[in-house]
DNA sequence: TTGCCTAACTTAACCCCGTTAGCTTTCGGA
DNA sequence: TCCGAAAGCTAACGGGGTTAAGTTAGGCAA
């Protein structure tokens, strides 16, 4: 039940001269709002997003290239603050080596806390992600992944790993998100204690890596 | 350019009494092929299927409930070659070890093979998937779950391995996914050599499962 | 042989979607 | 005051999944 019977016409007022770019705030909140609420990319439509911001589809476009550059870009903004999460927990321990557990531990946690903004940007095939957000650019950009370097840097340069840090980067990124994308994609699947499978999926390849390097 | 200007009038040939269950395999081969000469699911329409098979959109529905029971449907028909190919894979070894590092190569080789096929099936959310592909029911019928956990089981019984076998199992599931995953997510990222990476992704816990038993 | 029942379809439509061409309104500066 | 451009809107196109209701034809009973 939409009850869009009388198609109700806009009601946000119109904006002053060179104040347009207060639409695209709007329409981005509107679409995160959307997007939270109802958990489901499919959820929102174009035309969804304009009927809760009180303007007509077109206008959408005016601030946005397509659907998919403002469904990343939500999740883009939405993800400013993974970075300062995975931060924020790998900062509780010294130890470069625990320091990086937490943070493999606290990507998985955020990934399950958010879902579908992990899905869009992690499991979104080429094809419908905008170009800014494919390749290498992306992950360049983003912070998170640079920190992960850097974490992985300091094991090295204390003697724990040995290695190329990206290379070992990527390892560990696969592994969290291996875990992270099976827990998003089969929530039904009668998982032993997750916690659990986190903490030993996540320790299992760092203390292997540490044993390697003696 | 689809040209289908006059509306091209179904060609397909009714089926004789009882002979109806013939469509549902003209049904499941176009949309196979259609799948495959594409490599993209959003090009298998219930209206391009029907086209190519030479019926009206409707009669899809007399063989399968809905556009995702048929997708569903097409890949798990692909992915029964997928079990075969791995027990080949791992058969090339006699030692439990290596023969599950080969397993689990050729697991993200398939993968990587058929990335359309492994993305639905396995990071599709619960939501778009039909109910007999979801939970326990599914993974459990999938005969690869199956011989990955008697393989672990291997490991254990030849003191290589030690704890429990579905758990362990989930975890090199989870290391298999996240790589196969995050290359078909992202193909353009400048991935470093993919096929030494796959070989450190899986080497690497097996050693330290290996290492910790003892 | 006729006639009917039902399997195997089709026709036509509904409502949703993303997107675009082109029109209108309104504001602020010359 | 006027006019140009910014900030929208109207209307439409073509495509999608899905459904209600109609039609056709093949086999079986009489």
């Amino acid at each position: 039940m939409k009850s869009r019977l009388p198609a109700s016409p806009p009601r946000r007022p119109r904006a002053r001269r060179g104040e347009g770019e207060k639409l695209r705030d709007d329409i981005m909140e509107a679409a995160e709002e959307l997007l939270i609420s109802t958990g489901s990319v499919e959820a929102v439509s174009i035309r969804a997003v304009a009927d809760a911001v009180g303007v007509t589809p077109p206008s959408i476009y005016m601030h946005f290239a397509d659907k998919n550059d403002l469904i990343f870009a939500v999740c883009e903004k939405h993800f400013q603050k993974f970075d300062e999460f995975l931060e924020e927990a790998s900062s509780a321990s010294e130890d470069p080596l625990e320091s990086l557990f937490l943070r493999g531990r606290a990507y998985v946690r955020f990934g399950l806390q958010n879902p579908e903004h992990y899905r869009i940007l992690f499991m979104t095939k080429p094809a419908l992600t905008p170009e800014r957000f494919q390749d290498e650019g992306m992950i360049a950009r983003m912070a998170a992944f640079q920190h992960l370097i850097e974490a992985v840097e300091r094991c090295i340069k204390g003697g724990a790993f040995d290695g190329d840090p990206l290379e070992l980067s990527l390892l560990l990124w696969s592994y969290a998100h291996g875990l992270t994308s099976l827990l998003i994609s089969k929530p039904d699947f009668p998982w032993p204690d997750i916690d659990r499978l986190i903490d030993r999926a996540l320790r299992l390849p760092i203390s292997a890596l540490q044993k390697e390097s003696t």
